[in-house]
DNA sequence: GAATATTGCGTAGCAAGCTACATTTTTGTG
DNA sequence: CACAAAAATGTAGCTTGCTACGCAATATTC
């Protein structure tokens, strides 16, 4: 028998993020940076770092480095350095990005939804405990840090 | 409600990928590698060409002139063109290919097992059914090539 | 407080995806 | 048969993923 999970997840996965590259062309994103924006715009209270970027969406530091040096220069977000962490480069939307916000939210949900169709509810649920628990299974992927138990962050 | 779908998907298969890639390791393969490696050892009584691949895994051309360039420089494959149709490269798997092949074969059926590892039968077949119709859902991908209803090939 | 460890980020270099364009061979049409 | 259309492959150049290495800032330890 050969080899199907990995095939079809392979599978699933490239043409998902072609899709939506495709859909957001005209906006002059890919679908990764994307939803890296759509996340950043969720944290503009509080902007994340690169470090956040890595954790929140499995990814390499290069790799995040990569994606939010590509924004920068098309001028959708921009970088200050912490105040009390030098290390820390906050990310902070710019105009250019918040005006996309609204529509790229659409746009990737509605590929979503596209990607779900003619499931029912239960079964999109099963599809998400499924892929949450393959996940867990193949180890949660290069995404360290402590424990972290400090109390300090109530929001 | 943010994206999730996308981002699980995405996350599964680079973690799926970087684990399958890390296992091979020893073999001078990578994940994707790999698995094609098996698709040409599959069909060795009729080699397959690169447009083959292309239709199997849903790739572009040009992804696997690369993947398949890769292959042939470290010694696991050859090129030989067709008799009758010079356009084709016939793929042929070299004595160096052929002797990793179980090994590989075993590998990578090991890291799918631990990708639904504490799933019931149940739980595997409706996974397989909605990565399908979820993959069906995106439209297939560059995935083209005329219907073809010749009668032709008797196997 | 000084030395060391840890953390956050930068860069180099590679694999694997893609699009767009060019080339060669076959096929199809007149 | 000649010429156009289609098919298989090649090449260039991009994004996104990775590892490995290095550096600066902070934290820890003594």
């Amino acid at each position: 028998m050969p080899p199907k999970y990995g095939h079809y997840i392979r599978i699933l996965h490239c043409s998902t993020d072609q899709a939506m590259t495709n859909a957001l062309l005209s906006m002059d994103l890919t679908a990764a940076q994307g939803h890296i924006m759509g996340y950043i715009a969720l944290r503009q209270k509080d902007p994340p770092c690169p470090r956040d970027i890595e954790e929140v969406f499995h990814l390499s530091h290069p790799t995040v480095s990569g994606l939010l040096s590509r924004l920068e220069k098309k001028g959708f977000i921009e970088f200050r350095p912490d105040e009390t962490d030098r290390r820390c480069k906050r990310i902070y939307l710019l105009p250019k990005g918040m005006e996309l916000h609204e529509t790229m939210r659409q746009i990737i949900n509605n590929t979503e939804a596209r990607l779900v169709q003619g499931f029912t509810e239960e079964e999109q649920e099963q599809f998400t405990r499924l892929l949450l628990r393959a996940i867990d299974n193949m180890g949660g992927h290069p995404c360290k840090r402590k424990p972290k138990e400090e109390t300090t962050d109530n929001d």
